[in-house]
DNA sequence: CACTTGACCTGTCCGC
DNA sequence: TGCGGACAGGTCAAGT
């Protein structure tokens, strides 16, 4: 699923396309994708205007006017996809056309419509993504909420803060405690496994075993490989797209995910893929050695 | 508390 | 071509 710089770039695309816009109707096909009361829906949503889109951590916040929020995680497979009213005018051949003429399709899970006949899909192939309707003040009491750890890419994210943030999981692989969304907001698989190649740690190495410098090393690489990929729009690994429906670059800029079998960009060793913290983890085995 | 593992779902890919 | 198993960008609830 999308990451920080995945969530960060439908956030962006969101606020051009759906910020002003009235809803004028609201459909979904189960409870679990968004399992508000009707009467909630048509309260507090039809007939809202948008106001801002915002994120914390990988999670989307659609504000409305009637000071209610659409709180959206959309987990591994989800997109939010808005499609003009006219469709077209993405012309003949756009890479995304193929997506937006489509749907809605089988793994819609809720289509919001707006006065000009424009729609906003979320789609979700595997499930675990969700829509709720709730109180604007309500938010930050979500369970979520009260326990994720600060945004790294705020100026005002120190690396003191950052050395702090990991001294509670010490005794776990550095792995584990980056894609630990209470430790620091916002890394996952992809972005762990760029940011520990960048400072050159083993996955599996203790927390509390990293010298300073590889984890100075280690916060500049989670904040470097997160910018370039939103600069790039993000990964499009499998299902993830943009707000218009297309595709991020960043994994054509990839230095270790997904590229098991080729040279590593630093010393010419060949990646390899492992397993930490029960993912699947790319590393390359010169570079990154457990105990150095 | 800190830490690990399995569960939630559907689709795809790979080996037999 | 079919079938079984492993795996996929995330988080929770359980277990130790």
């Amino acid at each position: 699923m999308p990451e920080l710089p995945e969530v960060e770039t439908v956030k962006r695309g969101l606020n051009k396309f759906i910020v002003g816009r009235v809803i004028t109707s609201e459909k979904h096909d189960t409870e679990k994708g968004f399992p508000n009361a009707p009467a909630d829906v048509k309260n507090f949503m039809i007939g809202a205007k948008i106001r801002a889109v915002r994120r914390r951590a990988k999670v989307l916040m659609i504000d409305l006017t009637t000071d209610y929020t659409l709180v959206i995680h959309l987990k591994m497979t989800g997109q939010l996809v808005y499609v003009a009213a006219d469709a077209t005018r993405f012309g003949a051949g756009h890479p995304n056309d193929s997506l937006i003429n489509n749907l809605p399709d089988k793994s819609t899970r809720v289509t919001i419509t707006f006065e000009d006949d424009s729609h906003l899909y979320f789609n979700d192939q595997r499930k675990f993504g969700w829509m709720r309707l709730m109180p604007t003040v309500a938010v930050p009491e979500l369970p979520f909420m009260q326990k994720v750890g600060p945004e790294p890419l705020e100026s005002s994210f120190t690396f003191v803060e950052f050395k702090q943030r990991f001294a509670r999981r010490k005794n776990s692989a550095i792995k584990a405690a980056l894609l630990d969304q209470s430790v620091i907001a916002g890394v996952g698989n992809i972005y762990a496994d760029e940011a520990l190649w960048s400072a050159k740690i083993h996955p599996l190495t203790r927390v509390g075993d990293i010298s300073d410098a590889k984890m100075k090393a280690l916060y500049d690489g989670v904040r470097e490989v997160m910018n370039l990929s939103i600069s790039l729009g993000g990964s499009s690994s499998r299902n993830y797209v943009h707000a218009d429906g297309s595709k991020g670059r960043y994994l054509d800029f990839a230095k270790v995910f997904h590229r098991e079998g080729t040279p590593c960009p630093r010393c010419g060793t060949e990646i390899i893929k492992t397993r930490a913290a029960g993912r699947g983890t790319h590393l390359c085995p010169r570079e990154q050695v457990l105990g150095k």
